[in-house]
DNA sequence: CTGAAAGCGCTAACAA
DNA sequence: TTGTTAGCGCTTTCAG
């Protein structure tokens, strides 16, 4: 059978093909309840579809929103691309998947082909400093979404952002180190260079002077280099971090900030390569709380991100924003993240005692 | 500045568009050299970029792959996502994302989708015995790549399956564990009613019996119920295997072969709750060998399922055919899986030996 | 070897 | 309140 078009509806309910446009298109206040019925009746005999293709051509954009994590290989961004969809799913859209691997070049071309495409919502999971790779395209009217990066200064105006206060989240976690009696306490990253991430230090070197303690005294990890900065390679980091760390026994931490749990369970996984024992021997923290914090051995203590009100947040300021006009353009929403305390964190151990 | 379309392209080159459009779509025999680079020269410095809407009207199809997996939400189908979406870039192709949480219905519906927005090749993650939901769209023309899903006798003759022999995978698991001198070795899945699932389960009994062991003799798990078939809970489900089969101490296994990773990880966090000791107490072993595998305490045993090339095999099918002619349609693709062994699976414990 | 013209399915003026 | 019409940007016969 061959494609049903708006015009066999139209002929079918015995009507103009833009009548039956302008019920499509939600102007039903335009005609009366007997041509919305016959029309109505006429698309669910017919099995009409919209095709899409040629409402976007006509109307330069799609029904599709744009996402691009740094990637779906990391299970946290699995599972937020999973929220994603699910929540995009519900308002009728669906979702372009691109991986970005934090590299902005790509990033920049991702947005460029997806605005090409059509697609004018994206949901951007960046934590560059800057939005200037991809600002030409905004000021044409893209509405983006940053994610996992609260809004910056020079940002341009129409940008909404969605993320944790990380700086509260780097207090927390380490906070609760302190209070389990750590005064040597590391920071491990892969890279602080983005502003999530600078945020969780801050957050960690606040929560430490306010315990009086110095960041200088703190042992230190200088991570590796910038261009391993893939998430992938995320646990990666934390297994070589573990094995720095205490090639020098008299300079090792008791405990330790991960900037995420893919990299906490790969300074786990350093740990037991060194025989240590992750909770008695090291105190371990990450942040995310993804699904494998809680299956560890033991399970990992982490500041866990809402990730599904997070997506439907992003979602919905994506594609709805313009209709609805929520939330204020250039606005970040900083939501708060939440301490998960399970087993990877204990007192600090006797022997470090004075 | 306003888009640029092949009109202006044809006007900077003094050709028409057609001639441009010629050049575009690779019948470029039909030109003279320097028509060929007068064209170049004026989509270069006009930064042209055909657009895809347009082309997709007058063709009835997209430069896009479509990608249904059970959910992202998993890290091996993450993973996997990543792989696909790494493989389709190189051939110019982008991909949309679907979680059908292994819903037949939701699978349907996206495939139809897929279809109606003008998307002729899709990757289906499926593991139904039957591809009776999506068989109208196939005869319409569907290129339909299914992945962990060998071929079965009534697949339409189109179809090309890509996906590990899971029966080997079964065998492999198991008689790696009967070497450890196990003889109580339990299965633990949520649900066997896919033709991977069984598979893998039958490599199980094939294993047993070639060993002279009844499949009847060891601890059996019935599983949850059917309703319980996303793979987000995989974990749940080993978890709940893991207390359910240690409740009565005088029927538990020495070991476990679990369907997938994550499962296996969830029982392994179960055999924690119980106070038991991976390895030492009990052996596990998955499939899929996720990067957690290796991260996990102890790291996990696993069949590891090769998903960088299978990735490239599917997307290569799924684009590349018609063209290419690879491979026969109809064809299954059956990958050899690789045992990895790490500390999960241990010898069997002194104490449970005659 | 190249150009002119028709039309893919839809929408938004504008007319009636 | 509904119909007519003119394209969106591209490809593809069919003439030149």
């Amino acid at each position: 059978m061959a494609r049903v078009t708006i015009q066999h509806v139209a002929q079918a309910a015995g009507v103009s093909p833009s009548t039956v446009s302008n019920f499509l298109n939600d102007r039903q206040g335009r005609m009366v309840a007997a041509t919305r019925a016959r029309i109505e009746a006429a698309i669910a005999e017919l099995g009409y579809r919209p095709n899409r293709a040629a409402r976007q051509l006509r109307n330069g954009k799609t029904q599709t929103v744009g996402l691009v994590v740094p990637s779906v290989g990391n299970p946290f961004w699995g599972a937020f691309a999973h929220e994603v969809e699910v929540a995009a799913l519900a308002l009728g859209c669906s979702v372009l998947l691109c991986n970005s691997e934090r590299d902005p070049e790509r990033e920049r071309r991702y947005v460029e082909e997806l605005w090409e495409d059509g697609v004018r919502s994206i949901i951007l999971c960046t934590s560059l400093p800057s939005l200037d790779h991809v600002s030409h395209v905004i000021e044409e009217g893209l509405r983006l979404v940053t994610f996992d990066r609260p809004a910056q200064p020079n940002d341009p105006q129409s940008v909404v952002s969605i993320s944790i206060d990380n700086n509260v989240g780097g207090q927390v976690a380490t906070a609760h180190l302190l209070e389990l009696g750590h005064t040597s306490i590391a920071f491990v990253s892969g890279s602080i260079r983005s502003v999530n991430r600078s945020a969780r230090y801050r957050g960690y070197c606040d929560a430490l002077e306010a315990a009086g303690l110095s960041v200088a005294d703190m042992p230190q990890w200088t991570g590796m280099d910038a261009s391993h900065f893939g998430d992938v390679e995320a646990a990666e980091v934390g297994r070589a971090a573990a094995r720095d760390l205490f090639a020098d026994p008299t300079n090792a931490p008791t405990a330790v900030v991960a900037i995420n749990d893919m990299t906490a369970l790969g300074f786990c996984r350093g740990l037991r390569d060194l025989g240590l024992k992750v909770g008695r021997d090291v105190s371990v923290i990450g942040f995310d709380d993804i699904i494998l914090a809680d299956l560890y051995d033991p399970p990992l203590t982490s500041v866990r991100q809402p990730i599904t009100r997070m997506a439907q947040l992003a979602v919905s300021e994506a594609i709805e924003r313009g209709s609805n006009e929520s939330t204020d353009p250039g606005s970040s929403v900083l939501l708060r993240p939440e301490l998960v305390v399970r087993e990877s964190t204990e007192h600090v151990p006797s022997a470090a005692r004075p």
